[in-house]
Order: structure tokens, then sequence, then C-alpha cells
DNA sequence: TTAAAATGAGAACAAATAGAGAACAAAAAA
DNA sequence: TTTTTTGTTCTCTATTTGTTCTCATTTTAA
């Protein structure tokens, strides 16, 4: 975390590139701090490299680029995707579908088309390595193919995790933990609600 | 459940934080109490922070987070950091740390503190949850608590994502899959690179 | 009211950060 | 080239900040 000390240096070197277009020497942040030596600046300005506050070029002069608030890339590079709850609800997505939570995800797990997030409920999934708690990130899709982990909607009221095994004429959910069993479906009972896109966990 | 005095200190410390960029000294709490000792201030913060109303990092000033306000020097929901690389490659973190390429997070995946990514290369903590592919968010940390899952580097050079044991002389870093044994260590042979913070997947 | 929990004071200690000084290295300027 | 500026690294010291005790006191809950 950041300490008095560092914040006030980056505060001076902000002001000082945003009026000269440099950055401030050494010496200069030196004098601006009031000491007789330029090791802690070092010490200083080394601690906000490391906490991605500036970054700077070894042993050039005046290099100090401090960071922009917000990293241009950074807000490209995330997408807020709407959070509709526990898995375990019973109830079909739509039914929560105009909760206003949101998360936000990296942009590298979505791509095109909507999608949706899931908290996790349960151990059903658990050798799939998704576990009670996880957050899910589901493609919104009607049809799956064989072996995907799909959002299932059971007789319009069960909602469920589970890997999709198509049969002829009916359709398999399977569990990832010996202690579930796979329950199989005729065909119009279930409808696919989703595809597992990507899963985030925070320990 | 929290306390008069806890909530009268967390209500300080948000302020402080949004006034001053930087969370107060516990001297500064102290003095904001009227108390003439800090030790009372250690507990109430210890409370909230199992309370998860904020987290910090021991030892390190200032480091208090008020925990659902956004970081000062974080940007909105999202931070970048550092993506060192795979797990399995045999070098320490601080030998590839200069690498620059990045990955978003979700901020809530971090706090205080640095973090890195690492690839997760193998299915050792497979049941754990952790996937081959997976990316794992690592909090920077020299020590951890028995039980954490953790980065190690064994003789300066193996690197490894492990469970950790603690015993009495020695540390034992221990898989999630019974197709790996536990290796066992003397303390000085094991550095504690980080702490698992967090784990995001694609599918 | 009594017991338990929370709070307050004090002190000693540990750890992190900061400051001074100096010697040196690297880059830029003369 | 030489000179000057700027940056780097080191040791030592000082200060700030955080941690951990014990014991007393107050508040809260049963």
């Amino acid at each position: 975390m950041i300490t008095k000390k560092q914040l006030q240096l980056f505060d001076f070197i902000k002001e000082y590139v945003s009026e000269n277009g440099v950055a401030p020497t050494f010496s200069e942040m030196q004098d601006y701090l009031g000491l007789k030596s330029k090791s802690n600046v070092h010490r200083l300005v080394n601690a906000l490299e490391q906490q991605h506050m500036l970054h700077r070029t070894p042993k050039m002069a005046r290099s100090i680029a401090p960071e922009g608030l917000t990293p241009p890339d950074a807000a490209n590079d995330v997408v807020q995707i709407p959070l509709y709850g526990k898995i375990a609800a019973g109830l079909p997505i739509e039914a929560v579908a105009n909760e206003t939570e949101t998360i936000s995800v990296p942009a590298s797990m979505t791509g095109n088309g909507q999608y949706y997030a899931l908290l996790v409920e349960g151990d059903s999934m658990i050798n799939a390595g998704i576990l009670n708690g996880d957050t899910v990130i589901i493609k919104r899709a009607n049809q799956a193919n064989d072996g995907d982990i799909v959002v299932a909607l059971i007789d319009g009221y069960d909602v469920t995790l589970k890997r999709l095994r198509k049969k002829a004429t009916s359709i398999a959910l399977e569990p990832a933990n010996p202690a579930y069993e796979t329950r199989i479906f005729t065909t119009d009972r279930v409808e696919i609600q989703g595809i597992l896109a990507g899963l985030m966990r925070s320990y």
C-alpha cells in the first residue's frame, strides 16, 4: 500500500509533468521534499513503480511517466455483465433477468453474443473444477454441443449447471461428482439457457 | 457482530481514505478515538478485518483498505496485474518479474498489496478445483497460514503451487491430487512467494 | 446481579520507512 | 576528450509505524 511520502512525491511528479512537460530530476524531487540526499527519492520512485503508479526507464534522466488514473487499455479490456444470482434458485434465468447487479469480467473471457454470470451453489460439478461459491460466466445460447457444460432449465422450473450428453431422443445432464446421479430427460423437458464460457473464484 | 466502537472507527477510516487517499496510521486512529494507547485500535482493526469490513497487510504502514470502497490508486473496478507466465518454469518469480505483460482482473479479486498472475501447468491441484490452463491470481507474500494454497520456491529454483502444511521444524507442500505425493522440506529450503487469491478460467 | 466480552492504559519490542552521506556509474553537454 | 549533470548503490542512523503483552476498567448480555 502507498505511504504518505510516496503519495506526496507522486502528486508532485504529476504536477511537475503537467506544468513542464517533462518529469523532474532526482535532485529536484529531493529539493521538493526538503531532503539533503537523493537515496530515499530513489526508494520512493521504485516503490511507486512497483505499485504501477508510474513507470520509467532506468538510468535515463527525467524518464518518469506517471500512470494515468485509468490506464487506457484497462477499460477496454473489461466488460460488464449482469450477475443473476445463484444457480440453484429454481427459477429460469429470464425470471431474474431484470436484476441490475453487474460484475466486471476480463474481455478475454467473453466474445460475441450475450453473457451473464451466476454464482455456483453446491458441489455437483466439483470434478470439473467448479466449486461451491465460484462465479461462472455463461454465454447465452439455446443449443449446445455434446459435452458442453450448460445451464439447463428443466420443466420450466429447475435451473442447473451440468455437462450435456445428447442421446437419440433424450438429454442427459451429467454432474461431475460421483455422489450425484446423471439425470435423463426427454428433449422437450430441457431448455438450454447458456454455455459455460468462463469461471472466476476469489479466495 | 459489529460493536459501536468498531463502527465508529470504520466510518473514520472510510472518511480518512476518501479525503487523504491513504489510510490513517494506528496513532492517528488512536487520536481520533481520544485514546492514550494503540492497543485497542489494533484489536478493533483486527475485529473489522475478521468480519471482512476491511483488509490490510500486516506490518505495512497505512495498509488498511475499507471494503466496498474504490482504492485510490486503482481504476474503477479493474486492476492490471503482471502475468509472469507458467508456474512450472523452474525459475523464481523474481527472475521473470521484469516481464511487461499484464492482464485485467476484477478489482474484487484483489485488495491491498501486490498481485501477479500465473498460468497453471499440470493437474497436481485438480481436487482443489485448479485445472491445467487456469490463470491464478497470487498475492505477493512471504508468509502464509497453515492450509493456504501458496506459491512456493524450493531451494531457490523450483516454483510450485501447493497447499501449505506447517510442521514444527518443516514445511509440507501438499498437492490436491492423490496421484502426487506430499513433499516435506526443512523450513529454510522453502520460500513463500505468494498466496492464492483468485482464479480465472476460460472455456 | 453476575459473568463474559469489550475497551483502555502502559510499556517494551519489532519492523518498515525515511534521512544523511558518500562513492560510484552512466548519460549528456561542453 | 573532459566536465557536468543525473542516476545508482551502499552503509549507518533516526524516526515512524505496527505488534504484543499484562493489567485495570467499563460495557454488554445472560
